[in-house]
DNA sequence: TCAATACTTAAGCCAGCACTTGACAAACCA
DNA sequence: TGGTTTGTCAAGTGCTGGCTTAAGTATTGA
């Protein structure tokens, strides 16, 4: 299955976005433990439940967590899939830099 | 070698907030490719040399990339290290969620 | 049914950040 | 030596983004 290039680099900036934010980064972090409720996630945190809806908000735009409400609790989750995007980002430049030293080399032997 | 767990995540949050900008992703991928000079990575990307020179002195301090002035040319190029900062939280993360899944099916088991 | 809980939504505030301008310094070159 | 190139630094500007408050809706339980 082929995605654009543009959609990629669609779904990585809102990654990035999203992860830019220390907030942010500790709400991944516990879900990476446990699904949890909005308001759990916001009692250590220091900060309002509204604050907190509105990064989840952003962390579920770019497809790093999942969010079901059952009755009145709204419980988030982990969705892997968003930390494999980042993944494959980061193996795919580092694949570019190690083919470089590979051309270098080659130049190299050819002198 | 052990590094304190806030010295890690210092260098985490660096990481992802260097990245969290289009702007500097843009940079890291040109310098994937082959190292270039401020100049030469301002010229595509339609701002200043002053703002790309801020831009990577934050690029810097993450630790994604080194440069060295020569002459007047300061050339930057990419450090894998930064990259490898990046990799390894992400598959702590994953290695988190797995564990718990694989907690929950021991549990589900002796049910 | 009434109150408490859990979230949602909108509006506004303010700090931080990306970017510019302008003035400067150093290196290169004709 | 004078002009061009390349980068540095400081100050200022405008906008984005994270947060709050406040008012609302839906669900739950006594």
């Amino acid at each position: 299955m082929l995605h654009s290039a543009s959609a990629q680099s669609a779904k990585i900036a809102a990654t990035f976005h999203a992860l830019g934010d220390p907030t942010r980064r500790v709400i991944v972090e516990k879900l990476c433990e446990q699904p949890q409720s909005a308001s759990l996630l916001a009692a250590p945190l220091g900060i309002t439940v509204a604050a907190v809806v509105q990064h989840l908000a952003i962390l579920e735009q770019s497809g790093l967590i999942r969010s079901e409400k059952i009755g009145r609790i709204r419980t988030c989750r982990l969705e892997p899939s968003g930390l494999k995007t980042l993944e494959d980002w980061v193996s795919q430049r580092r694949t570019l830099w190690e083919r470089r030293l590979d051309k270098l080399g080659e130049v190299l032997d050819e002198e």
